[in-house]
DNA sequence: TGTACATCAGTGAACGCGCGTTCACTGATGTAC
DNA sequence: TGTACATCAGTGAACGCGCGTTCACTGATGTAC
């Protein structure tokens, strides 16, 4: 009989805390969540909680905090991969990758996009500031791409914003559809991406429609 | 001593309770509103409460019904009298008239916004028409506008949806900060929404940036 | 290695509370004659 | 206009339930010697 550290022990239940407030969180938003129904998920007495986090405000701003760092490590990945391709645009790959990651884990998906408003101050300030940094992600990309293909962007830090926004947005909106119409939204928001593009370029040629 | 009709009775009071919940989903949004706290706000007894409403979910739809609707009349006024003046960019003063519309009715506007997907799908699926509503008012100006002044937009429908995505979206985070920094995100939107705009010309134009 | 003590993750009973919902009711408004 | 009855918005008591939190506890893991 093997026994098990005091620290793996705690960090194990954790775990199981965490998990099994991403997994009730999906139903019907982590605000919706209680104590009580989280500890039973993950096989703990209510009272335990307290050895873990002081309430679960607490445990969803860790839950935040995970979230944001895989899915940003994720679609850099992406990103970086296509770069060394070297090849076309960036823009496919990058959103199909954060499509698929929001397919495949459309619980933590939905938490950092769900919650936008529905709980504490705290909370949305969390998911707010995870969204920022997928922001200056980007706008970071956007700068080393333009300088590569020679095609300077105005407004790099707008144009990033408002393409992290119809991204996130779009994309938490296509999670609860079925499969079709969610390829359907990858592709919409593909275009929309582009058209941001097109127009930051266009700003920074100093292109104007003729009248 | 006047006496009151049964029917204007009954109205007043479902008025009080719409009131109420939209006033105390201000704090912590309405998914965490209880059906005895806006009786008690409205001033009734929590029994009283399904003479008018079956569940506190009826109620929000409703309110969504009243907020997408006045909403969409203001933006819709303020283009129009934009359109009639016949000057300048039509930008900017539907993005102003959002804003301050955002600002007197916050509460609204949370609502609208910050209920994306913490309640009931039936609740999203109702905020989400509302949104689209909006988008097909504007991909009608867009028109409009294009044909007037000859300046023709590719992927309207999409655009627009970016437009609007990102209007609402900064818009609802702007709603806690203070009032400088609310002036700012209005011009951030502003300037999101030109990228867009020109982006779409661009598009139709044919026109690419040079390598 | 063995012993005695300290630490601390997890427990189970108990608490008071606000919740949604039921029910039989009250009394003013509405209606038929 | 007056009377007798029907309607129905709003009520108050009561219910069972899940909630967050407290407390003194247990017993395995950790540590000092």
């Amino acid at each position: 009989m093997t026994t098990v550290s005091r620290s793996d022990q705690k960090r194990g239940t954790r775990r199981a805390l965490l998990d099994a407030a991403l997994e009730l969180s999906v139903k019907s938003g982590f605000s919706s969540l209680s104590l009580r129904s989280v500890c039973a998920r993950a096989g703990i007495a209510p009272t335990s909680f307290y050895r873990h986090f002081v309430n679960l405000d607490e445990l969803g701003l860790a839950l935040v905090d995970e979230v944001g760092m895989s899915l940003r490590q994720l679609v850099r990945e992406a990103r970086r991969s296509v770069q060394e391709a070297g090849t076309g645009s960036v823009v496919r790959p990058s959103i199909e990758t954060f499509m698929a990651f929001a397919d495949a884990h459309s619980s933590l998906f939905r938490l950092l996009l769900g919650e936008g408003s529905g709980s504490t101050p705290a909370f949305r300030h969390a998911i707010r500031k995870e969204i920022a940094r997928f922001t200056s992600d980007l706008v970071e990309d956007l700068e080393r791409a333009a300088k590569l293909s020679g095609r300077p962007l105005a407004h790099v830090e707008l144009a990033a914003e408002a393409m992290v926004t119809v991204a996130f947005n779009l994309g938490a909106s296509a999670i609860d559809l079925p499969r079709e119409e969610r390829k359907a939204t990858a592709e919409r928001i593909i275009c929309e991406v582009r058209i941001i593009m097109r127009g930051a370029e266009a700003m920074a040629a100093g292109w104007e429609p003729e009248v």
